[in-house]
RNA sequence: GGCCCAGUAGUUCAACUGGAUAGAAUAUCAGAUUUCGGCUCUGACGGUUGGGGGUUCGAAUCCCUUCUGGGUCACCA
């Protein structure tokens, strides 16, 4: 069925016929647009079985193909290269056998093969989400979308960071500074009170800081010092000890956080199949570390404090748990890992979607889940990402130097607004369906932009110009789409059925295309890359852009060819959707 | 300072993981299309892949060295 098998094979034999001499694989690339062929087979790295000279051998081998396989059929060497030329017959069987396949490229889960879970966002709840946040969020959304089209089952989830000095310092300032005031009080969302509170803490605690200056104490005397920073610290030990009144506050305070978080995560459009609390993991871990130390895995210093040396595998030292004997972030987070392949047995690998300043930490992290010999271990990966600057510098949450999540949607869905009534084709539309194809449309321009790239690469986010409707942009190719179901909404006439017809040059090239959707999801998956489908999708859209000037579709007198230019079009529709749902990303009927 | 990541047209990004003359978009310039939606298409211009060595049939990709930017090296999370 894959043609490239088949000619593997076929390569393999030849070259055992002719040469008398087995190869162990082939190497294929598509062939370059200025040569005539559909594929292409690299005959340098044939010479390291047989000598002799790359061009003899490639045309020794191409008759013999042509001879030999029934869709092959021409050929022609370049250097070591062997351009095949594939019969239109293949191509056309390839998309009839796809046509009505709803589900082109995606792999059904496969229920004997290991789940895969996904963490991301994982936010503190004493602030809203940020830019930052989004690109976490978008990031994991995809990469598990990617995955589960790749034939796994995945499992989303993220790890709330619900307790903690940081939560402290909002809940004091409230109670000190709020006088009573309720997300229901202010018409704020619940995040964002909160985060005003976490704000409002740190002024509070500048300006006592700068009191003690004056009076002569130190900087850092004067932090330490501080009687704002003492009383948080008190209300963690509090907290920690389960005093009513505190906890209380704290319930009430995350519950605010947490319906702001929910608006902002439905309008991005990602979701959790489960949930962590830091509250309910933060003591996990310490048994393990018992554990390891039996195995000497770790091991102890004279003060108490427990550690895994590190340094026979070139990093350092590394503390898992305090001379106190209680513990710290990593013990947390072995503990976190254990306890969740415990709860789903199924799972074989996890990856992490975490910001690449933890780089380290995380190759710490698996490096000891595997020395402590869980098997999973082998398959756990950290999705690091760069960071997204601003032109005017970097987020710092407490300059109030951050894009807010809620403030960039509603942005990037104004602009849509005012490009689109600009361009004015949404006469019938009412105002509900006119503000739901803005948001589309709006989101699908943020999302494609921050995925289209690397996820390593850090990125310059500017709100004003960065993101752009033309060119590689998420609206340019959801026009495209909206473009042929226009096309579909004419075509009047059945063209349900498969026809057999001479192919046009450019519609062989967009079926080429279409074939390679499957291995790009493949691809994407193996690489944890969404950028590897957002390419994937625009080089569709430009392919088709190009047979759409070219190639009448409607206007095609000939019934056969307009019956399969249609369907041909509807199938790149059907493929660009299903591309942006693995990207997050909705496709409009019509804008 | 040790370790990690990045460096590619003016700008934003690619390059099937070592393959052909390093490709797109954008910007600029020139054209096409009274037609299925002028958010379309076709050209032109633009490069010492940060620099220098090496490995081989072949290097943006691998190795060494060096420069620049960022991150990280807490009994913080």
């Amino acid at each position: 069925m894959n043609i490239q098998n088949t000619i593997e094979t076929k390569v393999k034999k030849g070259f055992l016929t002719l040469y008398n001499t087995e190869i162990p694989s082939v190497e294929f690339q598509a062939t370059r647009k200025e040569f005539e062929g559909d594929i292409t087979v690299v005959v340098f790295p044939m010479l390291r079985y047989k000598k002799g000279s790359p061009v003899q051998i490639g045309e020794d081998l191409g008759k013999y193909l042509v001879e030999n396989v029934s869709e092959i059929t021409n050929y022609n060497v370049v250097k070591g290269f062997l351009n095949l030329v594939i019969e239109d017959a293949f191509y056309i069987n390839f998309f009839n056998a796809m046509y009505s396949n709803s589900t082109f490229g995606f792999k059904s889960a496969n229920e004997n093969e290991e789940a895969v879970l996904v963490e991301y966002s994982s936010p503190n709840t004493n602030k809203p989400l940020h830019l930052g946040h989004v690109r976490n969020n978008l990031l994991g959304y995809s990469i598990a979308e990617i995955i589960k089209a790749s034939g796994k089952k995945v499992y989303k989830t993220q790890i709330i960071n619900d307790r903690g000095i940081h939560i402290c310092k909002s809940m004091l300032a409230w109670e000190k500074f709020g006088n009573g005031e309720t997300p229901a009080s202010t018409g704020l969302k619940g995040d964002k009170l909160v985060g005003n509170y976490y704000v409002k803490f740190d002024q509070e605690y500048k300006k006592e800081i700068a009191q003690l200056i004056a009076k002569g104490k130190t900087e850092e005397e004067a932090k330490k010092q501080a009687p704002l920073i003492l009383e948080a610290q008190q209300m963690l030990l509090q907290w920690e000890t389960g005093d009513a009144h505190v906890v209380a506050l704290w319930k009430t305070m995350n519950a605010w956080v947490y319906s702001g978080f929910d608006v902002t995560y439905k309008n991005l459009g990602v979701d959790f199949d489960t949930l962590y609390y830091e509250s309910n993991t933060y003591l996990l871990g310490k048994d393990i570390i018992e554990e390891g130390l039996k195995s000497e895995v770790f091991y102890q210093k004279e003060d108490g404090s427990v550690w895994c040396d590190l340094t026979a595998d070139g990093l350092d030292e590394k503390l898992v748990l305090r001379s106190d004997g209680t513990a710290v972030y990593m013990t947390q987070d072995i503990g976190t890992a254990i306890q969740r392949a415990k709860d789903l047995p199924d799972v074989g690998g996890m990856v992490y979607t975490v910001g690449n300043e933890q780089d380290y930490h995380f190759k710490v992290l698996f490096l000891i889940l595997k020395k402590l010999g869980f098997t999973w271990a082998e398959s756990l990966f950290h999705l690091s990402y760069g960071m997204v600057d601003l032109p005017s510098g970097k987020m710092k949450s407490r300059e109030g130097t951050v894009v807010d999540a809620d403030d960039l949607m509603v942005e990037m869905t104004t602009t849509a607004k005012e490009i689109s009534e600009e361009l004015g084709k949404l006469d019938g539309y009412s105002d509900a369906e006119k503000s739901e194809l803005y948001e589309t449309i709006g989101l699908g321009a943020l999302k494609y932009f921050i995925l289209k790239v690397d996820p390593k690469k850090r990125i310059l986010f500017d709100p004003k110009s960065s993101v752009d409707f033309q060119g590689n942009t998420g609206p340019f190719i959801q026009y495209t789409y909206a473009r042929i179901q226009s096309i579909i909404r004419k075509a009047d006439f059945d063209y349900t059925n498969p026809v057999t017809i001479e192919l046009h040059d450019k519609e062989k090239e967009l079926l080429k295309q279409l074939e390679l959707f499957p291995e790009t999801i493949q691809q994407a998956a193996a690489n944890y890359s969404p950028a590897v489908i957002a390419n994937y999708t625009y080089d569709l859209v430009k392919e088709f852009n190009s047979f759409y000037q070219n190639v009448p579709i409607l206007g095609e007198e000939a019934q056969d060819k307009k019956i399969f230019r249609v369907q041909l079009s509807k199938k790149v529709a059907d493929t660009i959707k299903q591309a942006f749902s693995l990207l997050g990303i909705q496709v409009p009927e019509r804008m």
